[in-house]
DNA sequence: TTCTCTACTGTGAACGCTCACAGCGTCCTT
DNA sequence: AAGGACGCTGTGAGCGTTCACAGTAGAGAA
């Protein structure tokens, strides 16, 4: 039995861009041209070639195309965590939920990698080269020598959230963490509090490091003292948040606000809180960041900082898409909003 | 310049198997199968080759690879979700990363698709044949058409929890969901509860059935009456809950226990009942089901039934890649557990 | 008319791999 | 001693595309 009779029973082979040719009667030349963006063809072979890509429902075989182009018309989402935190953090979702979707719009498949591992690093930084034609990564610690590698081995990537000690080499997107600190700092402030402590993230990530810098101006600018003894570093998990509030009673007692550089982490102050017997807000103020489901989760709800996730996640794919077409890396930094609930 | 020379500046050329085998001074028939699986190989090329691909840093090109055998060697994750649900639901988090390192320890890569709407859902099935060696599948309610035509496609599939309607046809890896829920409801029952509700989950999906049919079929083992105005149903929403626990308050206002099928939906149930001033768990008991993050996050802690999330993942994927390897499908159920906390 | 330019079309040669096959020796069997 | 059988090896073909090139026809300019 010849191939191109290999109908009816068994498995149907896929149409190629022979039989569209054949059914057009044209060449693969011109229904390759129609395939890629239809230049220098006439209306009636376009048509011809339409009609026929739809009569015989091809699609084409992106192996093949990737062959030949050096381009896998993919990319990567690399997740580079030591910790499950990432996992836990609801905002998580809506980024790879975005990224996903707006990727999906330029028909560009998404390879989720996650690296918590060394091995699992290595492995993935294998693949990587020469199997995806970007990254978008999202990694945050300051010993994570991956944006550096990929961004040697010339791999567009954009990262979320500055990448430490990148310069201005590698492209990111992130959100205004240090004014989104600030609009809370000064709030809190504005509604009469005076005594502002802070659970800040970790020190090794530029989230971290940005929205301690916020209060810590903002601070200077109301003309409050800045006191060492009110600023406790945390983790970004709950369970670190609740340490922290801890700590941050035992140390100075008379705090009537804080700022907690995640929601997460203000879930476990409340919960501190309400061990101690003080009352929020009457007694403390509690202001978030992210503005994550644990916001609306929380007892009282959280007052926090919104970060605009799902800008985050298109400008991340426009960048990086940009980037892959032959542009250069760039820097994005998004608007944060004030949220107002009930807990400050 | 010769192709071979280019070095240096620009761009290397990334070596392929005809490098390897130059190296090694073998042809590229033995380097290949070296590639694959070292048969028909003698001790001494293979040692050859093998630190021929060692001293050139070479990959396999995957799409030449799968040009020829037609394979992709990689495998997608599928969310058809109209409602954002499963990206609000932490369960999904550790399915998904579950999923994700379960495959990449054979080398497989994920790729995540979305298809939340009609034209996603068109533009994933055109992608998967063809592209994808096989599907993992997250996805429930019965309406949805997609595992038919996949497995009418003849793609490899396995769902995650027993697709409705399919018969013994396509695998799933699901929790044994009318066991949890029967030991959560004889633990409600040995504590001494006699007015037992539930806010059950949907009823188009095999989870809000399978859960309702436990909880039904244990109060008639316990020789408790099976009274309707107890049966809530729900959607596995917090927002869900919140609204079945009042209705279900005022319909049923000496209900002493409430069997809920998602701790996300006892999250609101908890919320409900402190608006309405009941005492959990001293007036009402409640039991959730998942023993997610939102377990933990609830005041008081619940009490719930742990879905095995790390073995589903685990077992989804070794059900579908023996599946790719020509196996039958299978049907996989792993046992919950109860997890005493605060709630009941 | 003739020439050039442009728009369109078809063709061969890759891309890097796997697979089937054929050609070796070497060892065991008869 | 001849005949397999077997382990190992190299070679050619081809997977479905794109790309560069060459060629054709028609329009406009000289």
């Amino acid at each position: 039995m010849s191939r191109t009779e290999q109908n009816g029973t068994g498995r149907r082979r896929p149409p190629t861009i022979h039989d569209v040719a054949r059914e057009a009667g044209v060449s693969r030349g011109t229904v390759s041209r129609v395939l890629n963006g239809g230049h220098n063809v006439s209306p009636s072979a376009l048509d011809a070639v339409q009609s026929a890509i739809h009569k015989t429902g091809y699609t084409v075989n992106r192996h093949a195309r990737s062959l030949i182009t050096g381009r896998s018309d993919s990319v990567a989402f690399l997740l580079t965590e030591p910790q499950e935190r990432f996992f836990e953090d609801p905002n998580f979702n809506v980024l790879l939920r975005g990224c996903t979707t707006a990727l999906a719009a330029h028909d560009v498949p998404l390879l989720l990698m996650i690296a918590g591992t060394e091995a699992e690093r290595r492995r993935n930084m294998r693949y990587i080269a020469g199997h995806v034609d970007g990254v978008l990564l999202v990694s945050s610690h300051s010993g994570d020598p991956v944006a550096a590698q990929l961004h040697d081995a010339g791999v567009p990537l954009v990262a979320c959230g500055k990448p430490p000690g990148q310069g201005s080499k590698v492209s990111y997107v992130a959100a205004d963490d240090l004014g989104g600190a600030r609009d809370m700092v000064r709030y809190l402030y504005e509604s009469g509090r005076r005594r502002i402590a802070t659970v800040a993230g970790p020190l090794d990530t530029p989230g971290g490091v940005e929205r301690l810098a916020g209060y810590r101006a903002t601070l200077a600018e109301c003309g409050l003292p800045y006191d060492e003894a009110l600023v406790v570093p945390g983790d970004y998990s709950r369970a670190g948040g609740e340490a922290a509030a801890s700590l941050l009673l035992e140390r100075a007692p008379d705090v009537d606000a804080v700022f907690v550089a995640s929601d997460l982490m203000a879930q476990g102050v409340l919960t501190a809180l309400e061990k101690a017997g003080r009352r929020v807000p009457q007694d403390i103020a509690v202001g978030g960041f992210d503005d994550s489901p644990a916001a609306l989760a929380a007892r009282p709800e959280l007052t926090t900082v919104r970060q605009p996730w799902d800008r985050i996640s298109s400008e991340m794919v426009r960048v990086l898409l940009a980037q892959i077409g032959g542009e250069d890396p760039a820097a994005v930094i998004l608007p944060t909003e004030l949220v107002r609930r009930d807990s400050a």
